[in-house]
DNA sequence: CATAAGTATGTTAGTGCTTACTAACTTCAG
DNA sequence: CTGAAGTTAGTAAGCACTAACATACTTATG
């Protein structure tokens, strides 16, 4: 009776253990970045994965070490396409290369993973151990690079003599509280493409904090 | 034999309805600003508040109804004070003044009331349906405040022509990037004053913006 | 090359605990 | 003595996590 309706479940899709952690840990981080650590139960993960809980059980010993794992992934994924540019800019002191590429790739890459930024408020404002680790690994390097770069050209007598971590956070600011605009608050009415905006970015900071050319 | 180690509860502390309805809200909102929606629970506020768990859900048909009514508590204690110091700033056309205030005032405030972010943020990223509400009437408003008067200043040919979205979210993001670093990210290592940190935001924002003075 | 052994990948059906929320009763002020 | 402010002791559902069993792939051996 029931016969040309049961079940769907195709096949239980078996895979090795490693894609299978690789696709669990990419669900995951889906879900912990749209509703946060405990706004999601494992149930759920199962589920968008297609397997039981008890496998994410096998692969991850807790919940929080699934976390973790994400975390840490997305870390390993963060800043090391930005910085070569970065030190290839700095070294010809071209002010507009540097902070220009900066900006950009910083709109780009959060534009093509809006998860990243959604994981990394999420850790903070929750408080996970592993937070400090993927802020600092995120942004303190390169905030200091950024700070480096300005006392240099401050020495160098094209920018005025203003605190580097001041302004360092100043350009700073303007990105990612765009990126953020777009990512955490949909307030997308800033129509300008990333290199634009970058380029403005650039052009207010730089008419800033530059040494008068007279 | 237990008479003398009896359980503590001191007295039942007893209160007006609308006391304890005051008082629960505001034990509620520093925890939800804490650990999220999904991350307290009506036990904690309970306990928090010293009362049992009913008696919250007499005050508020549920958990739900009760983050509403923090998040709207905080909507109204959110900007009224600032608009009325940006309009008189506005209609003498003091940049400095105008700039000055609006970043001193915004640092000054979420310096005294960090759940204030905490709470933003967090109801954001779990997507609750008040979220919006909370985010516009904080931002979108001042945001067209800012706007305007770039536009004007623009207009008055004492600002380069430049996009007032754009110059507006470039200013905001310096003063709001500062304000999470210190309440979420507990990154406090740019010590300058509150009031120093806005000037500084405000010369390299003015200089950026300014028509050149030739 | 067949096949049995062994192992990796999967399932089901739970565990005890916590959750938001409620019913029914008590205490106290006006 | 009435009604508001409080309690206790639940409820069913949901939570992270586990034990025990089933099935498929891999490999060693005759």
């Amino acid at each position: 009776m029931a016969s040309l309706v049961l079940p769907q479940r195709a096949q239980p899709t078996r895979m090795r253990g490693e894609t299978r952690r690789k696709q669990i840990v990419a669900v995951a981080a889906e879900m912990f970045a749209s509703r946060g650590f405990s706004g999601t139960t494992t149930k759920e993960i199962a589920e968008g994965a297609g397997v039981s809980e008890a496998i994410i059980f096998r692969h991850f010993a807790s919940k929080e070490k699934l976390y973790a794992a994400i975390l840490d992934y997305k870390v390993k994924q963060g800043t090391e396409r930005i910085k070569a540019q970065l030190e290839e800019a700095a070294s010809r002191k071209d002010d507009r290369a540097f902070f220009g590429s900066l900006a950009f790739e910083m709109l780009d890459f959060h534009c093509k993973d809006q998860t990243f930024m959604r994981l990394l408020l999420f850790s903070a404002l929750e408080g996970h151990e592993l937070s400090s680790i993927f802020f600092d690994s995120t942004a303190r390097d390169m905030k200091n690079h950024i700070r480096k770069y300005i006392k240099q050209r401050s020495l160098d007598g094209a920018f005025r003599s203003i605190d580097p971590a001041v302004a360092a956070r100043a350009f700073v600011g303007m990105v990612l509280h765009q990126v953020q605009a777009r990512t955490i608050f949909k307030d997308d009415d800033v129509k300008t493409s990333n290199r634009q905006i970058a380029d403005r970015f650039v052009e207010i900071f730089l008419n800033g904090v530059r040494a008068s050319e007279l």
